[in-house]
DNA sequence: CGGCTGGATTTTGACGATTCAATTCCCGGG
DNA sequence: CCCGGGAATTGAATCGTCAAAATCCAGCCG
């Protein structure tokens, strides 16, 4: 009825269980003629190994959880595609879990995912501080934190937040601007704090520019839109020149929320965004962007969390950090007298 | 060392391991100051159930699989919300699969399920007629296809395409285009097959309208804007006035590629796209779409599944089909005159 | 011809949770 | 004082796979 055991595989193919077994895993060591013979058996009753009991048996699994704060957005996608791709290497499989930016969601994929005794989880969490996390360590489940620099005893891959920051804020004070717009949220995700400490940091630095923050509960398109058509709608003379976003999403809302309101970008109002996801390079406007190497930093964390469960007792945490790019397209790209 | 188990927690606690179970399962019938103990002993050691364990012992998963074709298109994150949300309130978890359009990850994928023998499947196959389906449903694990109509012994839950090609054709004729383009793809894919259908159809019924297709590999925005600014480029005498897109990111990316070329939609080109996401609403210019209900979709295919798994023996397949819903935005609302 | 070697195969427990039949315990009725 | 009976608890068997140890056997050498 339900799918046959090894054990009937064996009955079928008249030879023990362990001989099954070593076919499977061991098949040099099995003898040529019993080979095909439990090879027919396997294919006439259409075996398929149980993973739950090889789990079970090997005290260790083969899945690994990956919870992101967004799946929609193409750049957890792209990561995504990092981790598994590496995953796919180590005969592993990916767990796709999508929090949301929601802390409840999150706990309850994590309780999931440890109820599964996943042999490792890669996060993006929405709170790095979250006690749950270290008490998760504690208990035998390494953790790599992603996009996110750790602080304790933790794995992590990051891009370095300030420095794109700073990037976008440069570009646009040297393009001329004199009122910058800061749009992104919540403030308290540590990702979007150091963007806004960048940019921050190099207006403080310059003479004369005033930096506005403005901040969203969620970075999704439609919010995005949303502060465009407000921004826009201030009078000329207060309204910034140029506005930098935390995340493409959001930039590119920002964008439709400029046609509509009838200021053309860049000439009236320069965008940055942040992430470099492809419909950026194809939006109406090409959207200037801080990259972030994605699908590296999802190949990465998952590099560190092999190298974790292997090497074990051994492992040191390591936080890889890499350098964002600034790419600019033609929505920043416009000089503005001063 | 490792994660503490059941046994453990019972030595802990001074009682046996069907004693530390009976709390668990049923705690009712566990006496109150026993269940302190027991209680007391699972938080100290952090024992957390071994799911693997249960699965093996039960014979049946408690997981799952959603194979989509397509992550990053809202259409099935939404659709995978409402999927969520009832397995929520069946207590069990899903494991989300992006196949990408790509026969060979998505086999790879229905492999991996069916080892952790999951409880059963949903998918947008590439190819419905897959016989690794009928393989799949034959050696026990239930499948029900989501956004496609099965013809033989399968559940599934989809929306009336044709009559979504239809309710799109009869929408841009009435406003008096003579000259349409349908852009989807691949045309193999039934979906896009039977939009192209419905909106054939009309075409062929009224008088005098042409009917143009082009086809793609993928939906995504970027290909929309391709052949956006492709169509773009003819001479305006033979261009189309209208386009319907098989979906709504081939639709944005449309529109993009109207703005770059300097098109005016709706009044040089009217755009009707398909699945009614957010970001339609939220566009430069508000697009027209196909509503499908997404979030009905996965909640109804989890639904079919739960009922197939519990009644078993005498389960019925059926095939749940709904209703799409022309919504008018402003990227179709414009009169043409003859 | 006996002992030995090494390759091939079988046997035998685990792994952790669950279930169910069996056992213990305790109280009240006869 | 004994026994029935219900509540609480126990212990063993089980799920499918795997690896270590044990067994088997053919062939070879002395």
């Amino acid at each position: 009825m339900g799918t046959p055991s090894i054990k009937e595989v064996a009955r079928q193919a008249g030879v023990s269980v362990g001989t099954v077994s070593n076919f499977l895993n061991r098949p040099a060591i099995v003898a040529p003629a019993t080979r095909q013979r439990v090879q027919a058996s396997i294919d006439a009753l259409g075996f398929v190994r149980n993973e739950a009991a090889r789990h079970l048996r090997a005290g260790k699994s083969r899945t690994v959880g990956l919870v992101v704060l967004d799946v929609t957005n193409p750049f957890f996608t792209d990561l995504a595609e990092g981790a598994e791709a590496l995953a796919y290497e180590h005969d592993t499989v990916v767990m796709l879990c999508n929090s949301k930016t929601d802390p409840v969601r999150e706990g309850h994929h994590l309780d999931q995912l440890e109820q599964q005794r996943v042999m490792g989880i890669l996060i993006t969490p929405f709170d790095s501080t979250d006690p749950r996390l270290t008490a998760l360590v504690d208990r035998g489940t390494p953790v790599v934190l992603v996009d996110r620099t750790a602080d304790r005893g933790l794995c992590s891959v990051s891009v370095d937040d300030q420095l794109g920051g700073r990037l976008a804020g440069n570009h646009l004070i040297e393009a001329g601007h004199r009122r910058i717009a800061f749009i992104g949220g919540p403030f308290t995700m540590q990702q979007v704090a150091d963007r806004k400490d960048g940019i921050t940091a190099v207006v403080a630095e310059a003479d004369d520019v005033e930096l506005q923050y403005h901040e969203v509960d969620v970075m999704g398109v439609v919010e995005g839109r949303a502060i465009g058509e407000q921004i826009a709608a201030l009078p000329a003379r207060s309204r910034p020149t140029a506005a930098f976003l935390a995340n493409d999403l959001l930039a590119l809302g920002f964008l439709q929320g400029m046609a509509v309101a009838g200021l053309r970008v860049p000439r009236d109002m320069a965008i940055v965004g942040y992430d470099d996801i492809d419909f950026a390079r194809a939006a109406a406007v090409p959207l200037s962007s801080v990259r972030q190497p994605a699908e590296l930093l999802g190949r990465s964390a998952m590099e560190l969390l092999q190298e974790e469960v292997e090497s074990a007792e051994r492992h040191r945490h390591r936080q890889v950090i890499f350098q964002p790019d600034l790419i600019v397209r033609e929505s920043s790209d416009f000089k503005r007298r001063r």
